[in-house]
DNA sequence: TGACAGTTTAAACAGATGTTTTAAATGAGT
DNA sequence: ACTCATTTAAAACATCTGTTTAAACTGTCA
């Protein structure tokens, strides 16, 4: 027989107790931070040895990269980047929907915000994983939301005045992320719904936008200073 | 004789091992953050015993309680909130002095970035301390510029709207201290002089001054949706 | 000089950490 | 039934953590 000898449920085949080893690593991670996460924590949410660890992955460094990855593999698949656009949509929907994304995956209540929590965790305390995470997912972001602003400003706008209307934008979403321990002691009846995301959403890309629209106004005519 | 066996410059007064101890306190907790500063090092970096945190503060998180205090006023006895304002200064000027004391603080080279990157470690990982924090120190700073915000609006503007754009606001000024790893990478070239900052807080007093004007103009008239 | 409170010191404590070791179990191929 | 590589298991490893202990030292006052 190719059964187990208990319970298939309780015990896992060999493949997959990597699998679960990964899923109880990004929880950790996530709640923790790399450091304060500990192997055994781990381990003991994913019911298995603590040796495991070392075996399957090596070290608790090459568990948290490949945690990284996986993680957004997950949110990027709940939340993908182009949530809901028509091909022909305006820079104004572009931008909406890169605002509302964003904050829909900071705000998700499930796995699909530990990506947004491990890398607010690697901003303060990088890794050796930050790198490779800027150049395969940041910087196509980054590419992403300055199409959108260039659109926005015109073909006058200059190179730094994009990146730096691009970091406002950014700065707006993940604000939110960044300080909600201050956020909810300063505003406590402030709530989170998918109805007050919406909201959010709206606030900063009207925000944006308004601020948008000046400055193209301002940059192509020389008239105000 | 009063006067200690050892030379004066090398073994410190009674009264003076707790300020030493402070000082190195805030260092290696702006490096390294509460839980993974040890006091072993922090004693270290004093040049006292072991024991001292202990005598002296009771017990690593009261000393880390008062590093914090400490941090603060450091911070504000260098740039202090109403940095180089007349007493008439015009709200748009208010606006930028905020921002730009705000970005100073944050790249301080010496002891007074130490309070910043403190508070951005408690975002991540809230310590006891912060609750005190936000009642003396980060309200009355919301305070302040949401009467700047206010002054911009008009009388109309809702509590929200005002709280938001505040949000907006230091959002921005946030971003550099938060995501400074990140921008290094994507940016290489970005370089964070005295000029440098003038024309960052240029641009976040601009991008949002521009957004403030057209939203105070879309709220009061009921003209665009 | 002697007593005393304040302070510093070296050593040890108990607990948690990531990792390694060594042995046992497992399952497939012959 | 035996072999063999893969995987799991419990225990031990060395190191680091914050804190405590008990003795030594300090300067002051009597």
């Amino acid at each position: 027989m190719s059964l187990n000898t208990k319970d298939p449920s309780e015990e896992a085949s060999p493949a997959e107790t990597r699998q679960v080893l990964l899923e109880a690593a990004v929880a950790v991670f996530a709640e923790r931070g790399f450091r304060a996460a500990s192997v055994r924590e781990i381990c003991q949410r994913a019911e298995v040895n603590v040796a495991a660890v070392n075996y399957h992955f090596g070290d608790k460094e090459s568990l948290y990269a490949e945690a990284l990855k996986f993680a957004l593999r997950v949110a990027h698949a709940k939340y993908p980047a182009d949530l809901g656009l028509t091909p022909g949509a305006t820079p104004a929907a572009r931008l909406y929907a890169f605002v509302h994304s964003f904050l829909l995956r900071i705000f998700d209540e499930g796995r699909a915000s530990w990506h947004g929590k491990m890398m607010s965790r690697e901003m303060i305390e990088p890794t050796a994983a930050l790198d490779g995470l800027v150049q395969e997912e940041i910087r196509p972001m980054s590419e992403r939301l300055s199409g959108i602003i260039r659109d926005l400003l015109g073909r006058k706008a200059g190179e730094e005045e994009v990146r730096q209307c691009g970091m406002s934008v950014v700065s707006q979403c993940l604000f939110y992320e960044h300080c909600r321990p201050v956020i909810t002691r300063l505003f406590p009846d402030m709530k989170f719904t998918p109805r007050g995301l919406e909201r959010l959403a709206n606030h900063i890309t009207r925000f944006s936008l308004a601020a948008l629209e000046q400055l193209a106004r301002e940059t192509k005519p020389r008239s105000g200073r």
